[in-house]
DNA sequence: AATTATTTTTAGATTTGTCTAAATTTATTT
DNA sequence: AAATAAATTTAGACAAATCTAAAAATAATT
């Protein structure tokens, strides 16, 4: 079935929602889109009719088997573009949120298809979030963030969850990197700080922060 | 100032349509858009406040300035997008349209002026038409279609004016495409067809209608 | 110049996605 | 368990872009 944009966002934001937990609420969905609880319930029942969501009043919803593939077809097209604007265009992950946000509307299937081959099936955004592919399947990764990863053993930052401007520079101030290999060597139980040693770079401490959103594998 | 896409598609029909015409009408928009005529009437006082279009009630109307300077960066990135499928993505030329009239949208002027250079700055979109500079400016280059070229004189094919899979296909057929070298041998005055020779290829017969959206620089 | 035809505009309605304010339901406290 | 608080929904309104039907202006014809 088709979908406005709009419907698409909300689509796509009950999904990310969903992810932490099993059912999503009015307000929590109204605050992500920015919109008021009201306006979540007019689309919700909009949602409903075309069987998108499982939603009963008052009760809280989640996406349906449709709603759940739609949802990864979007997610799917944010991604492959996110890394054409860096891999191809040159842009730096904390500038193409919102183009991605535009370009993930475009309707075409073949295009992304295209796309796809056109930047050799990457599996992995520029942020290094899974891409599904055609049919909704998704890569999961074990990956654990710089405050439970184990001490001393040398892993490699597969992903950053925090995509802000002012994460990436200090991430570039650190020299972290999707891709960079980093060992945990201490944890502070005063603030959470980490320190991390990176190759032959001096030993540096990390703010419990940024440790949260730097994620590894082993 | 910001416009939808709604207003987007407006100002680039009104665009199109001025580039034969000194002053548009509204039927004449309302067919090129298809839509009502008294849509084209609501639409056009919006534009007004906007000062994209001279207009006054039942005299037609015109683009400002800054009207003009809006469509032709539409067009330049419609052109650009399809100049992008067609020569990164493989698309053809008759499939690229519908993408690119959605892709116009992408607000971004960053990601344009990032595309435009990935692209190698192309002065000319797929079908032959010059993609307009950042600043608005457009190559013109004289070019005569197949009925209005000198007779036995060597011409390389510019432009097809119109983009339909029917005429590319036969096109194809013909062996015609944008670059192609050839010459006029003559006309037939019963129907308006054209002889034409192509390199080394034997003369063939072209209809008139196809004649008229070949153009030719010499 | 008067009549008829065509074009254009106005008036009022509809759909989509939003809002506010009030009502209802569920959750939390006392 | 009552009372209060919080979350959610309903009701009614609004802006954007469209429509239909009727009115007004312009153009074409007799």
């Amino acid at each position: 079935m088709n979908h406005t944009p709009t419907e698409e966002n909300y689509i796509k934001s009950i999904y990310h929602l969903q992810y932490t937990r099993d059912k999503v609420s009015t307000t929590l969905l109204s605050a992500e889109m920015k919109t008021r609880p009201a306006s979540v319930t007019d689309m919700l029942k909009k949602l409903r009719t075309k069987r998108i969501v499982h939603y009963q009043r008052y009760k809280g919803f989640t996406l349906t088997e449709a709603g759940n593939k739609t949802a990864l077809n979007i997610v799917r097209k944010h991604r492959l573009w996110e890394y054409f604007l860096v891999n191809k265009l040159g842009f730096e992950w904390d500038e193409v949120h919102m183009m991605a946000e535009e370009l993930e509307h475009i309707t075409s299937s073949e295009l992304i298809t295209r796309l796809d081959k056109f930047l050799g099936n990457p599996a992995f955004d520029p942020h290094g979030d899974p891409i599904p592919d055609h049919k909704g399947k998704i890569r999961v990764i074990k990956q654990k963030n710089l405050t439970v990863l184990p001490l001393k053993k040398t892993a490699t930052v597969h992903s950053v969850k925090n995509q802000s401007s002012a994460m990436l520079d200090l991430l570039n101030q650190f020299k972290i990197g999707i891709g960079t290999k980093l060992k945990v060597n201490k944890r502070f139980d005063f603030d959470g700080s980490v320190e991390i040693k990176i190759d032959k770079l001096p030993a540096t401490i990390i703010s419990k922060l940024v440790a949260q959103n730097v994620f590894c594998t082993i």
